[in-house]
DNA sequence: GGTTGATATGTTATACCATAACACTTAGCA
DNA sequence: TGCTAAGTGTTATGGTATAACATATCAACC
C-alpha cells in the first residue's frame, strides 16, 4: 500500500503524467476533456491538498472560465465520475486522484494542520467493511475511508513549516 | 463485529437502555444532561436513521425547545463530544450511537435508498489505516469509515417497503 | 451542407449546512 | 452573597451545493 502526499517527489512529472493519463482515458472512453475540466484538474493537481469547490471556482474565475458555482460543481462532478478526483467528505473538499487509472477504493490520511492529504489504496479495508456488509446483506456502492490527524511535518515537536 | 440497524430488534428497550447509560455517564463525568440535550438524543434515537441538524431543529422547535440553528448544533456538539451520537460525513447528518459506552472508532453502512444506517465497530479497520499511518509517520486523531449502498430491504429485487 | 439530438455551458436564484458574536440566564461553589 | 463557568436565546452571516431554464457546441446522420 503506497501513500503519496507527505513525501517529496518529482511533482512536475507527477502532474504531467497524470494529465497525460487523463487525456488518454478520455479518448478511450469518448469523454470530453474540455477546457474547464482540464484546467480544473490542473488546479487540483497543483498541490496534494484538498480544495473547496469555491476555491477552485475562484481560480477559474480569475482565468475567465466561469464565476457561478455550478461551473465548479459540474467540473468536479466530471472529475470525480471519471475517477480523476475524489471528494474528501470530512473536509467538504476535493483532491486530484493520486493513482489515476486504477478502479479503486481510496483511503485518505488528512492533516488537519496543513491540510495536505495522502491517498492510499484501501482494498483490504474494503474487504473488512465488505465482511460486515456480506454478513448483513448490504451491497456496497462506494466507501468513504478517511483518517484525520497530523502529518509527519505537523507533529507537535516539529510544527508545520 | 456486530451491526445494528437493518435487523428488527426490541427498539423500545434499545432506546431506554441507551438513555439510561447516557444518564449514568453524565453523572459520572459531571456533564449536564439538560432538557434540550436529552430530548435531542431521544429524537435521534427514535430511528436508526441519520437526521440533519435542521430536521432535529424542526422537532425541537415544535416542542418549544428552540428555533435557531445554534440550538441544534450545540446539542449535537454535546452529544458527539460525549460519544452519544456520531456525524455521518457522507450525508452531513447525525445519528445516535448504537454502542454507547465504548470508546470506539465507528464504521457505518448507509443505505442511500431508505437512509437507514447500521453502526459497526471498526477497530480492525483502524488497525489497517493505522498501519499506513505508522509507515508514513501520521498520527490519527479520528477516522471516518462509511460505506454507501443498499441495505437488505432495498435491494433491487425487493424495493424498500 | 443542414438537421437533429446529446452534451456542455451560462446564469439566476435558492436551499441547505454551519458558526460567529453578543446578551442573558442559571447552577455550583468560595 | 457574589463570583465564575457553563448553558441558552437571538441575530446575522458565511460556506456548501443544487434546481431550473436558456443558450451554445459538436458529432452523427441524412
Amino acid at each position: 500500500m503506497t501513500a503519496i502526499g507527505f513525501r517529496s517527489h518529482d511533482h512536475a512529472q507527477c502532474v504531467s503524467t497524470t494529465l497525460a493519463r487523463a487525456e488518454r482515458y478520455c479518448v478511450e472512453k469518448k469523454l470530453k476533456f474540455t477546457a474547464i475540466r482540464r484546467r480544473s484538474l490542473e488546479i487540483l493537481l497543483a498541490e496534494h491538498r484538498a480544495l473547496g469547490a469555491y476555491d477552485l471556482l475562484a481560480v477559474l474565475g480569475e482565468e475567465g472560465l466561469g464565476t457561478a458555482p455550478p461551473v465548479a460543481y459540474r467540473a468536479l462532478d466530471f472529475l470525480t465520475s471519471a475517477g480523476f478526483a475524489h471528494k474528501i467528505e470530512g473536509l467538504n473538499a476535493y483532491i486530484a486522484c493520486a493513482h489515476l487509472g486504477a478502479d479503486h477504493a481510496p483511503a485518505f490520511l488528512i492533516c488537519t494542520s496543513c491540510k495536505s492529504v495522502a491517498e492510499a489504496e484501501a482494498d483490504a479495508t474494503e474487504g473488512q467493511l465488505g465482511e460486515v456488509a456480506r454478513a448483513t446483506g448490504f451491497t456496497i456502492r462506494r466507501t468513504v475511508i478517511e483518517a484525520l490527524g497530523l502529518c509527519p511535518n505537523c507533529q507537535p515537536e516539529a510544527p508545520c513549516a
